[in-house]
DNA sequence: TTGCAATATATAAATAGGTTATATATTAAG
DNA sequence: CTTAATATATAACCTATTTATATATTGCAA
């Protein structure tokens, strides 16, 4: 399991990302692909996704549908026009943050350090 | 420039990073070399690095010893045997951490949605 | 039939990691 | 003479997240 220190801050871009290439999802389904996809290494916690969806809607980037399954209530979080521009950015925001990281973890001895 | 939400969380591995593969540096040097290794994407500031710094040196993963350099107090960071054990950890988690971001943003989309 | 695991959402209090601002001091360049 | 670069330090504040808690249904196993 990775620290939730790392994962930190990128909560919101994992959730835009998914919303994105799924389609709508329910907040529950979010945390089991992310899971799925990370052979869970990542695993959101309600208390922090929740309130970014939340937060997402109320900016505009999301809108909600809900649903009836089950007698369960699902609330399909969907990208608006505004979420697909937010997303593109967040991605490759992203995409650098990982590239810079690589290039740290990649960095090879000095052999002639002290 | 990388949102700072990213890179929290990933500070304190960067640091015990450079200080494995550079040897021993002092902060001012470090800023400089994660600038220099991330083209500028990435700008620790030295609130974030020096409460760091001293963190890492209290609980014992690295020594300090004080140069002095053109009037100026150099203080340099060096790993000590348990600080290689931690770096060792920290990078593991850090390259699952990138490898799961990767499988996230690599991530196609399904035609078949909604 | 009782209890547990999985499904599904929600929020409040506490924490902790940062940012921002500020302070100090020297050297070199314009 | 002033600005930029070098070099370290810390206190106050912010805010995203964790932890804890609440609620409710379904399905399975003992």
């Amino acid at each position: 399991m990775i620290p939730t220190d790392l994962i930190k801050g990128s909560i919101k871009t994992i959730v835009l990302k998914l919303l994105k290439e799924e389609g709508p999802m329910h907040g529950y389904a979010i945390t089991r692909k992310v899971e799925e996809l990370t052979e869970g290494k990542i695993k959101l916690t309600y208390g922090a996704l929740y309130p970014v969806l939340h937060k997402l809607e109320k900016d505009g980037s999301l809108v909600t549908a809900s649903e009836n399954f089950n007698n369960r209530i699902r609330i399909y979080y969907a990208l608006t026009p505004k979420g697909h521009t937010v997303v593109a950015d967040k991605i490759k925001e992203l995409n650098e943050f990982i590239e810079s990281l690589q290039r740290i973890v990649d960095t090879k001895p000095r052999l002639n350090h002290a």
